[in-house]
Formats: structure tokens, C-alpha cells, sequence
DNA sequence: TTATTATATAGCCATATGGCTATATATAAG
DNA sequence: CTTATATATAGCCATATGGCTATATAATAA
């Protein structure tokens, strides 16, 4: 029972729900999620480190950013609710326009990265 | 959104997560979901409340007894949540011993009735 | 080494939450 | 009417939450 509240407090926040839709359609690094969300980037890292937490998510380094993903191998109750999920809210205003958006954010332009660096 | 986080935020509490595993079994009136619970009228009384406000869980007046049961002409979301929540957590042991418990619970006993009153 | 930058963490603050006790309300009995 | 009783509400309090700013950490560049 405590696993299954921990799965649901997870997606009762509004940001976090954002956050997994937009992690449904892509991979995408804090910056990126910044850009969309309109919250600072510490609000963002929270957010991503108890959906983390709560094995909703995982991420990887890519240099100096963190790439963060929907965890497709949690348990079963985690499994059962993102599948739900991505059937839902997908045309949801607040959705439809953060997805647009996404699209847009390319993480080079977005964090303002040296000219010249690594991956010039 | 609104409304979605809303259902998850009513399920993202264990004490309103035995409640609904309660009444998925029968109707139960506040004094006996107080007795099974283990915690005060009134904290009992104000999940109530919420969940009815979130229209998972509906109620009909009974004599002096409140009466509260499962909604099952609620929207989708509610619907498929409820419909799942009714496949999970059923041989948590904090459930099955509510439902142990609920079954022995009688609102006639329970409830400190006058003797002769108007259900004898 | 130092500088830069993406992310993480620490900690502040206002608000929300969920226990609780005390009390009000509503319904039925007498 | 008065009394009894099941439930609802008001309001207290400790804790949790989710914004925020400031700063620490980690990875790469030079």
C-alpha cells in the first residue's frame, strides 16, 4: 500500500505530471524541462529527483548534461499507471502547448553554452 | 490536469486508500469505518468529505447513519482508477485485516444505541 | 592548474495536510 | 418541547510540500 501512495502523491503534483508527459514523448535534460515548465531549475531537479525516487525515472550523463527518461522496466504498479497515463491528458491545453514547446528546445541553443566547446 | 491530479492526490493517502478498499466491498456507514480505521470520528468524517467532493465516493442518509459507498457513475478517469485500485492491494495485510475487521463490524452494535429504540 | 557551465543541494518561507479536541447540527425517541 | 446519538464542522498544531535564492558539485574546456 505504501508503494502504491507513493505512486500516486508522485502524479498528483501538476508540474510532475507535465514532467511525465514530456518525458513520454522524449528523453529530455533539466535545462530543456526548465525551458518548459517556467520554474527554476532547482524546482525542476526536485521534481526529478522523487519521480527518481519513486522508479518512475531514470537518467544518464551526457557530458555536462543530465539526460532524464521514463523508467520502462518499474513495477508493476508503476508500469500499469504510465501506460494509463500516456492514453490521458494528451490534449490537455497546458500538454499540448508544453509539447509544442519541447520541440522547439534544443538543449545547445537553450543552455548557453561556450562557442567553441566539446560538441562544435 | 486539474481534475486527474485531484483523483491521484484523493489515492495518494493510505488511510483514503482503505476506505475505498472498504466500501468496494459494502456500503459502510462513518462509525464503522472509524471502528476499523483506528482513528477519530472527525478525521474520518473529513476524508470523506474530500473523496465525495472529488466524486469517488457518493452517500445516502440512513436514519441517523451516513451511509457512504463507491461512486460508479463517476467520469473515466475516476472509473479506470477505481477499477484498477479494485485489482491491487488486496492481500495487503493492513487490508485484509480491515476488511476482517469491517466484517464483524455491525453499526447496531457499534454504535452506542439506546436499547429499544426504533431499529429493535 | 583555472574557468565555465549544467545540475544538485541547502535552506528559507508560505501554504497545505492530516491528525486531534471541542462543539454544532441533524435525526429519531420520548 | 427534551434527550440521545451519529455525523459534520471549527479550529489547533506539527509536519510536509513546492515554490524560491544562494551555493556546492561535477564535467568539460583551455
Amino acid at each position: 500500500m505504501e508503494r502504491l501512495a507513493q505512486i500516486y502523491d508522485m502524479l498528483s503534483d501538476k508540474n510532475r505530471l507535465r514532467i511525465l508527459k514530456l518525458l513520454e514523448q522524449k528523453p529530455m535534460c533539466v535545462c530543456e524541462l526548465t525551458y518548459v515548465l517556467g520554474i527554476r531549475q532547482p524546482s525542476v531537479s526536485r521534481h526529478l529527483r522523487k519521480l527518481k525516487e519513486a522508479d518512475l525515472i531514470n537518467s544518464r550523463q551526457d557530458g555536462l548534461w543530465s539526460e532524464y527518461f521514463i523508467n520502462r522496466i518499474g513495477d508493476e504498479y508503476s508500469r500499469v499507471m504510465m501506460g494509463i497515463l500516456s492514453g490521458w491528458i494528451n490534449d490537455d491545453p497546458v500538454i499540448v502547448e508544453d509539447i509544442k514547446k519541447s520541440a522547439q528546445a534544443c538543449r545547445e541553443v537553450l543552455c548557453n553554452q561556450q562557442k567553441g566547446n566539446y560538441f562544435t
